[in-house]
DNA sequence: TGTACATCAGTGAACGCGCGTTCACTGATGTAC
DNA sequence: TGTACATCAGTGAACGCGCGTTCACTGATGTAC
């Protein structure tokens, strides 16, 4: 019978599915551990349940494994950003800037080994496929539509004036994403951007040891101030 | 004799320590190809024309090796730091500032390695002895001075106002350092100070790819922009 | 200056280990008639 | 509904590899008298 056959295929590709989720959790705790260059085929397979070889039905290769676990990180911080910025009325874009800045801490720190994976040192040998631009990208669009509203609405304290010609140059690239936002604010936007990463950065690879006892209060302050230098309201 | 004998002793350990810093020289060399988690003793004695076990008359082990890395990285970037700082008149506090954070930027670029074994993602399992600690302050304390000889000469643009109680508490294990500079501008130092590694991590680590086309422009411009904002002249 | 002894750099074999990936296989699950 | 066949998840052995570290050793270099 065609229904329950296409039924049946279901069933098998949903187990086919729990398994391939339950490779990934697994994988992510591992990487707790040894980090990403330390992240073993067999290990997994042996936490899993599996013998080494299993893994192969699927997952190709050790390289695919990682690439996936770097594709669902940048989805799950684009998730936290988009989330974020729409539990803020349009129009409040103050909170919404501090809401993505907390949202981008709050998953690093909930995830420090993910955060490490897709914001810390590249993994030597790893060559991103084409399948992770999309994710990568998804994270800041969020943040940028932030910035095109605030411009929109007059909110934003830098005034379109003149930046050096060699910094409009420089800035050409990511100057297609920003269509609609003039360079001054291109750029302070993209700052602001890197900044929130600086910080989380330090906090979560321990360079704020010995140097804020209270990170998450120190971040949050921080993340006000630039919300001031940024928008008028 | 004594004058000779003391001669050879110093003929000899002048040897020894040529060879510990061909070992490291290579070992640094090997970052660039595996990172801190691939650095294999035996590969690097291969490379340096030794059996294995002979790299143990110079390291007790792999992870000796390995901090002797981070602690001449952390020196690296502290001599450059102070050597751009020097290189201003004491007064000229903004021109101290830009060339302190080029400094950073130019010494990440130039060894991206080194710079990611002391910024990028903790390599797993390792923990930092106690030698390790001096060495990563020094390069903080030159930055310090500065921010000191700023608000000494008037020349911040931040007055002395309050901060959030939360935040002053947060930022207690710092201030001891940040002696006789008030709160604001200890918190927006430490901000200026974690922003300039901010962008440097997401130069170095690839983030501005099809982002910005030339980031030492981009750089220097936001660098500017930091000083316009924290200093007055 | 010459000799007996101590120090120490470097050798080479061995240890036990875990890795990614391949391959021929078994047996259960699903499909077509 | 029953049967013959195809699909596919998982097994277990094997491949060739490089790793950190130990150890007994050789031979050159330095030291003391």
């Amino acid at each position: 019978m065609e229904s329950s056959g296409s039924v049946m295929q279901g069933a098998r590709s949903r187990a086919r599915g729990d398994i391939t989720n339950e490779i990934l959790r697994v994988a992510k705790r591992h990487l707790v551990e040894g980090g990403a260059a330390g992240l073993s085929l067999r290990a997994v397979a042996r936490d899993v349940g599996m013998v080494s070889s299993a893994i192969y039905r699927y997952f190709a290769s050790r390289d695919e494994l990682l690439t996936r676990l770097i594709i669902d990180a940048f989805n799950d911080v684009a998730d936290a950003v988009e989330a974020a910025d729409g539990s803020k009325r349009r129009s409040d874009i103050r909170g919404r800037f501090v809401a993505c800045g907390s949202a981008i801490r709050a998953w690093a720190i909930a995830h420090p080994h993910e955060y490490a994976l897709i914001y810390g040192t590249p993994v030597p040998g790893y060559v991103a496929p084409q399948d992770t631009i999309g994710p990568v990208n998804r994270g800041a669009k969020a943040f940028v539509e932030l910035l095109r509203d605030a411009v929109a609405a007059g909110q934003v304290v830098m005034q379109p004036g003149s930046v050096p010609r060699r910094v409009k140059s420089a800035l050409r690239p990511i100057s297609v994403a920003f269509d609609g936002i003039d360079e001054v604010n291109t750029a302070d936007g993209l700052y602001a951007w890197i900044s929130i990463f600086g910080m989380v950065n330090f906090e979560v690879f321990g360079h704020l040891h010995n140097v804020v006892e209270d990170p998450e209060a120190f971040f949050e302050y921080e993340l006000h101030q630039m919300a001031s230098r940024m928008f008028s309201s």
